[in-house]
DNA sequence: CTGTTAGCGCATTCAT
DNA sequence: ATGAATGCGCTAACAG
């Protein structure tokens, strides 16, 4: 076909220079019914009244010239263009998928469709970004990984443009309850942990990478959370920090030379799902074993955690429920519905897998006559009804 | 902020009444710099001449204003919407991630935004998507999966809308240097699968549920050639068709009932990534070790692939790679250059890793009276040179 | 019931 | 170098 056919307008001037514009438009379908466009207009919308005959040649006219009208043109009247955003900072973990999903499920459902697009971690790219979903209109954004702060979202407050999750005291309340989720469960499985005898824990990140939302609140929610909990149990807590955009093997190597060390921890903490195929692939490296050796956990849940051997302990995240709600949350916003906290429910939970278990104290590999680790005796239940 | 603030246009009156339109228009920043609205048309776009101070008063007030035109308006003269469309049957698998993930980066490089949308396998609703697509009278469209046919490509087609990959002649070359890697691939890995002994293979699908091309593209080059090669070399071959979203669990239960018939398959295959948690779960439900019980294969390659113990052999394709070369091949269509097949380029090939290893041909579990299975001795080298 | 008209926000002649 | 006028495709108000 390309590019060659119908380069003319119904009355046979040559369209517009840029492209031809192949389009059938409204005043194609009223010249062909024998109607005015405001009919044709009506007829296609059910609005105001219609002959059912000439509503019938309006649809005959349609079908045979295939007429679609114009969602942009519409939009420029009624200012709603039945699209929203997405926003997150790439694409590469499975919880950006979930997310997505979550999306687009409650946008097609209510008849949207969804822009996406990818900040790459950088607050300049999230700012052309929101500044592009400006210029496209969208009516309304769910910012998945938000890098560059408040000041990004004003792009799109500025213009009255609804974003989730929400900007101002709402949204201080439902970080709050998904702060508040996240560190129960987090404390649960330091608990856990210590309640099993591991005194050595390693948290694996990667720097500039998280999940769904801000650094910020992992620190506040997961990384704090453990430090405390650690510290109080006499939990040595180290963090195995890889740089952002590592090759899984590049990841991997970093925890195996974590696991050289003289005192090598006996649990390992994902920060994210993202960084749990690297921590698997350096632990199996590594030749050690799970549990025997060493305890996994991670954070985020997916079909493969439940698929590994042994299946891995989580703390789960129904990312895709989430961003459900919260899109769901943004539609009703956008005609009318003030946003409302308890629309969205946060079901962070530890669930334990086969990949944690009480330790086995090994003796360190290296040098043995290095302060020899103090041999504390694992007791299988120790602290524990 | 709410919808509160700035209900009036510039001259004081009302606005439309659907929504208050917040947004600042070519008109107030006109008026705000004290010129007409030409000149900050001229001024914004480096287009035409326009004096040094006028420009800087446009661009002075533009910032003031936080103006941002309208990418809508713009495309009702240009008819380019700077948009793409991007379908895929759903977002479940990482499969689909990559895709989107190639489609994004080839889009966004070129200042090209990308509406997502997902058919749920139903012609239909892809249909409708199509349609949408028409609406929205998206640039260009990257089909990853299509559930519809060609019929459902025509909607684009009889629009003038660039569809990749590109239907006609196009189409069949590409394909047909897909198919070709496919089935090479294929081949070296049923071969190696024969050459270590085993003689009754399972090929797991979902039905309805496949990667990013049709299920006839994936029948001719992956089912059909393994048909063909084992039955060469007389091998059984199983196929465990598993519902189309059945949890993994269901699927996993599948699985596990095949391992329990009295000649059970010694090698299994996932026919896409999407089915393989699953299949690695049913198999270690039914206790079988990898690789000394069964040897697993999969389709697609994941970084999770690469992290199970132990290390998941595929036919491994980098679709990522590829859907950021359609791409660029449909933007540079749009643009006017013809799309030319060599821009493509498939690198489909089995990766051999510890997932696979010789059969020992486990005597049937169940009743020893049944017909005593062959016992054929197990050359680890038998045709072969 | 239907046609005419006036914009929506912007880029582009065509005058000046 | 600039402004007034036109139209992209569509809907809504108004007048038949």
């Amino acid at each position: 076909m390309g590019f060659a056919g119908a380069e003319r307008g119904t009355d046979g001037r040559v369209l517009s220079p840029k492209r031809p514009n192949a389009f059938v438009t409204i005043k194609d379908v009223a010249a062909h019914a024998g109607v005015s466009v405001a009919t044709v207009s009506r007829a296609i919308n059910n609005n105001g009244y219609v002959a059912a005959d000439a509503k019938a040649r309006v649809l005959a006219a349609m079908k045979k010239l295939g007429f679609r009208p114009s969602q942009r043109a519409r939009s420029m009247r009624s200012s709603r263009t039945m699209t929203i955003g997405a926003v997150v900072s790439e694409l590469v973990n499975l919880v950006h998928l979930e997310f997505l999903r979550g999306v687009d499920e409650a946008a097609s459902e209510k008849g949207y469709v969804v822009l996406v697009a990818t900040s790459q971690g950088s607050p300049e790219k999230e700012r052309e970004i929101f500044q592009r979903m400006v210029a496209e209109r969208t009516d309304g954004v769910v910012v998945g990984t938000l890098v560059g702060g408040q000041r990004n979202i004003d792009i799109l407050a500025d213009h009255n443009i609804p974003v989730v999750p929400p900007p101002g005291p709402l949204a201080r309340q439902l970080n709050a309850t998904w702060i508040a989720k996240e560190i129960a469960a987090t404390r649960e499985m330091a608990e856990r942990l210590v309640t099993l005898g591991h005194r050595h824990v390693a948290f694996v990140t990667a720097r500039g990478v998280s999940g769904i939302r801000t650094p910020s609140f992992y620190r506040k929610a997961r990384f704090e959370v453990l430090v405390d909990c650690f510290s109080e149990n006499g939990v040595e807590f180290d963090v195995v920090d890889i740089r952002r955009n590592a090759a899984v093997s590049e990841m991997a190597v970093e925890v195996v030379k974590a696991t050289r060390a003289p005192s090598a921890p006996t649990a390992w903490v994902a920060a994210t799902h993202l960084v749990l195929p690297s921590l698997l692939t350096g632990l199996r490296m590594a030749d050690l074993d799970i549990p025997k050796d060493v305890s996994v956990v991670s954070y985020g849940d997916s079909p493969w955690a439940r698929a590994y051997r042994p299946p891995i302990a989580v703390v789960g995240h129904d990312i895709s429920t989430e961003a459900r709600a919260l899109t769901s949350m943004l539609l009703g916003w956008i005609d009318g519905q003030p946003p409302d906290a308890t629309q969205v429910e946060y079901r962070t939970r530890f669930i334990e897998r086969q990949s944690i278990g009480p330790t086995r104290l090994r003796p360190p590999k290296l040098s043995r006559s290095l302060e020899p680790s103090r041999t504390r005796p694992v007791p299988a239940s120790s602290s524990r009804s």
